[in-house]
DNA sequence: TTCAAATGCGACCTGAAGGTAGCAATTATA
DNA sequence: TATAATTGCTACCTTCAGGTCGCATTTGAA
């Protein structure tokens, strides 16, 4: 019941750009913060900048920024960058679990399974940062 | 969002199962009717044998059969057995994310993180078997 | 006693995710 | 124009979950 690593690392870089998203970010400064192997983060940055969700620019003093507001950036918006989003299958059967045929789960797991996807379809990245109870986590 | 493949295999035969409790089955009749490779099924048998949750009895007219009470076996009995449960871990922060230092998602994944945790520790083999709107997802 | 049919065990194979490396391309500034 | 500091690209390495294979062990019954 995990996200993938490349996912949660893009949804932290992010977060953290969103905190103070009118600045411009460096990856390696990025790197830094966010514990996150350098060339590794790159690849993700490059990713999130081919779907519109970052912009760069190269070049000496160049660097990455969010290229929309922050309330327009949904979790999903993130996720379906690097998970397939056709895991719209039941947490159970892999194949065959619809309105006909419903896997031993089905119906137990419909509660969880809205709550997972209002967090991912509703909350913006605006509402995450806007937390008040919210404590920094960076290093 | 997902299981791991080798848990919802170990759900799918434990529910498969538990619909007829008091019967012995075999790997080989397991591995047919739930179309889950037979070594692989063998394997996460065994495994579930060691965890007390099956027993098996060896040579010809052996086989596998649940060794307790449905009602007293939780999802979560069933999870632990194959995935660390030290995935008490917040979704996004591998490490660090506890009462101290949140993560940014850590408030709003706190409804979806409690649903997921109910059905994994309240649910029972014996309640997925009862729900009255289910229907069989054998081939 | 022998055999067939079952589980148990350990080694191995495979593909995808996670992670690394090197160099090309870009660009502001001295 | 040269340089330093940045991102972009492509290929590669590593690890592990998923899956396979072969054979040993067990055991009821002919």
């Amino acid at each position: 019941m995990q996200l993938s690593t490349t996912t949660k690392y893009a949804i932290r870089i992010l977060g953290m750009m969103a905190k103070n998203s009118a600045d411009k970010f460096t990856a390696k400064q990025l790197s830094a913060d966010l514990d996150i192997p350098y060339k590794y983060l790159t690849k993700i940055v490059t990713k999130l900048t081919k779907s519109d969700i970052l912009s760069t620019t190269r070049g000496k003093y160049g660097g990455v920024y969010i290229s929309k507001d922050i309330k327009d950036i949904k979790i999903i918006d993130i996720v379906i960058v690097f998970d397939d989003i056709n895991d719209k299958r039941c947490v159970i059967a892999d194949i065959k679990c619809d309105f006909e045929k419903k896997c031993i789960v089905h119906e137990k797991w419909e509660k969880p399974r809205c709550a997972i996807d209002n967090f991912f379809t509703k909350t913006t990245l605006l509402e995450l940062i806007d937390d008040p109870k919210l404590i920094e986590t960076d290093s």
